[in-house]
DNA sequence: GGCGTGACCCCAT
DNA sequence: TATGGGGCCACGC
């Protein structure tokens, strides 16, 4: 119940929360654990984050093991996966699917 | 109250 | 395999 009195993107943040360290999520995961499609919302949720610091979007990445963007440049992004234990190649993920986290059982 | 944008995703060529 | 186009939802003006 309070978690409908969150809005969107608190929602998001919260399933974000939910990502261990050293694992990863895609925009559409988050997008179908809210029972919707707005994966787009997802990423907009998290370009306005002003949370950055406690929410940490840059476990999200693309369904195609691409990085993405991020509020401090992709680069930063890749460097915080890295520093994760997820390993980055070329600005892509290895092996994505296997750092891929599924929030259904 | 309606239009355009966006840290995207999927399909077709 | 790579590139292009269309479609989905929420938020700001």
């Amino acid at each position: 119940m309070s978690a409908n009195t969150l809005s969107f993107k608190e929602r998001c943040y919260q399933i974000l929360s939910k990502v261990p360290e050293g694992k990863v999520t895609t925009y559409g995961e988050i997008a179908f654990a809210l029972n919707c499609r707005a994966y787009r919302a997802v990423g907009r949720a998290m370009a306005g984050n002003e949370k950055l610091v406690v929410i940490p979007c840059h476990r999200v990445v693309r369904s195609d093991g691409s990085i993405g963007q991020y509020a401090l440049g992709s680069e930063r992004k890749a460097e915080l996966l890295e520093s994760e234990g997820v390993l980055v190649k070329d600005r892509k993920i290895e092996n994505f699917t296997a750092y891929l986290h599924r929030f259904s059982t």
